[in-house]
DNA sequence: TTGACAAATGAATAGATATTCAACTATAAT
DNA sequence: ATTATAGTTGAATATCTATTCATTTGTCAA
């Protein structure tokens, strides 16, 4: 009988292939961790913030016309990305500047057009 | 009065910087295609599963042990990945091989795993 | 052809999340 | 101080999605 029987509905086919990929399995905090990254860029609207950010820095209003979006759907979306990280920003008078805050952003979505490009 | 008054909740702050940022932005059809790669790969099921991948290539069931997960569950994420093109399968007798469909997946991943290690 | 197992699939459910709306804070100008 | 504008925030809602469950398909062996 399979050691995994408790774990899973499956009977193992390749043990060894199993134990041997177990090991080298990252803790689950990096995955966690990795996903997280890839599902905050992961949507339409903080794609296009990056790819606008990576222009210019913007306050709010712009990114909302630049988007034709409410300022407040904007600031939520903002405020994911900053809480993660991505972007940064700086008030000056009344009007808050965004831009981004990592330079692995614009490699990743290089990355991402090539991938997009191949399949299609 | 701004030009933009009927597209968003916004006064322009500013319009030279808001023009030059929506001609340089891309077909909403690219955003799509784009957001939608790194949805795929932002979960952290799917993004395991990658990982393991990339080690060799397995059957569902190794991969449902490898996860402690069911064959369905891991099934229906294969799928997922196989319509975007990101894995893709042969099958050996009764059992499906899964492999990586992507020379990108690795590349993205190094970057993601340098953004998380810049930022803790 | 029957039985057994691997895998795929559709429907249902539970949990996550993007946007809207309303209220609020921060800043500047008068 | 008052007013106006930029931006933030919490709650509500509508949509999306990951997993489970039950069923079905594909393949092999007896």
């Amino acid at each position: 009988m399979s050691r995994n029987e408790f774990i899973c509905d499956c009977n193992v086919i390749h043990q060894e292939v199993v134990n041997d990929t177990l090991r080298k399995m990252p803790e689950q905090d990096v995955f966690n961790k990795i996903a997280e990254f890839f599902k905050i860029i992961g949507d339409t609207t903080r794609t296009k913030i990056l790819f606008a950010l990576d222009n210019n820095e913007m306050c709010v209003c712009d990114i909302a016309n630049v988007l034709s979006m409410s300022k407040s759907s904007i600031s939520h979306q903002l405020g994911t990305l900053r809480r993660n990280g991505i972007v940064k920003c700086r008030r000056q008078g009344k009007e808050v500047y965004y831009m981004l805050d990592d330079e692995h952003v614009k490699q990743v979505f290089e990355i991402a057009k090539e991938h997009i490009e191949h399949k299609k």
